[in-house]
DNA sequence: ATTAATGTTCAGAA
DNA sequence: TTTCTGAACATTAA
């Protein structure tokens, strides 16, 4: 997504900011529409980034926008993939050019928020959110698992632990690193935890060159609502009942902290 | 027609 | 203190 917005947003100047007028309910702004152009309206877009699961537009000012797209939240430049589920949009200004920024949400779990320069620099280095996952070094992941007793499933999606594993990926992620999702996470030996760092590396990595994960619902695209096609790499995720492309067991699916688990009971330990 | 599932996060309870 | 549960929402499949 930041990808894909970076190019039109990063230099434009804000106009302002508005929510669309869809029928469906309002996502969670704050603060108020009115209070964030008042602060926002008429200031360059300096820098765009993403930290963990959110992405950041961060102004001159040094304030900025959170967005979390939580589950089916899309940050676009164009075509929707349909206008009902606009939630926000962002009208730019680049030289002569005029274009918009969009927020695009079906389930409206998602939230914009605009924070100030220090709120925004807690936000970045703070501590409700671990480390990045694709920054950390083998020596914090050892750290941050030896924290808790869980199963090492429901530490990865843990965002202060380690920030930036969803559910899709944690599965994945631990079938390259022959982990079973059930083993508590403070257990695994220092080895294990540099398979499962590697192994977080590759699949991020992997995903995002692939644009990500279009699943069968077809809700995620990237900024030019296109597809990603990294489902096509998926070897648990969604394959309850499928034989494990590495050993051929059949895959299992198992629900832990009320949400799915998808890996095999031979390959992974 | 219900019920459960879906890529997430958080408040409040245990 | 840490971990678990249910709710926020819209849509589809069983």
């Amino acid at each position: 997504m930041v990808r894909g917005i970076r190019a039109l947003a990063e230099g434009s100047i804000l106009e302002n900011v508005r929510r669309t007028p869809c029928s469906c309910r309002p996502i969670l702004v704050d603060p108020p529409i009115a209070a964030i152009n008042r602060r926002a309206a008429g200031k360059l877009i300096q820098q765009v980034r993403r930290r963990a699961k959110r992405i950041v537009l961060e102004l001159e000012t040094g304030d900025g926008f959170v967005i979390e797209p939580r589950m089916t939240g899309l940050m676009l430049v164009s075509d929707p993939p349909d206008v009902g589920h606009l939630r926000v949009e962002w009208l730019l200004q680049k030289g002569k050019l005029r274009r918009s920024l969009w927020f695009w949400d079906r389930r409206g779990l998602g939230t914009v928020r605009f924070l100030s320069r220090d709120h925004l620099a807690e936000l970045l280095n703070g501590s409700t959110l671990g480390a990045d996952a694709l920054e950390m070094t083998a020596a914090q992941w050892l750290a941050a698992l030896g924290r808790t007793r869980r199963a090492i499933k429901v530490a990865l999606l843990d965002q202060a632990l380690v920030a930036g594993i969803g559910n899709l990926y944690a599965s994945e992620i631990l079938h390259l690193a022959k982990i079973s999702p059930q083993t508590q996470a403070a257990s695994l030996s220092a080895i294990r935890v540099e398979r499962l760092h590697a192994a977080t590396q590759h699949v991020l990595s992997e995903a995002i060159r692939h644009e990500g994960s279009t699943l069968g619902d077809g809700t995620y695209r990237n900024a030019l609502n296109q597809s990603g096609s990294y489902q096509n790499a998926h070897q648990v995720y969604d394959r309850a009942g499928e034989a494990c492309p590495r050993c051929r067991t059949t895959i299992l699916r198992i629900v832990q902290s009320q949400r799915s688990t998808f890996y095999c009971p031979r390959c992974q330990r």
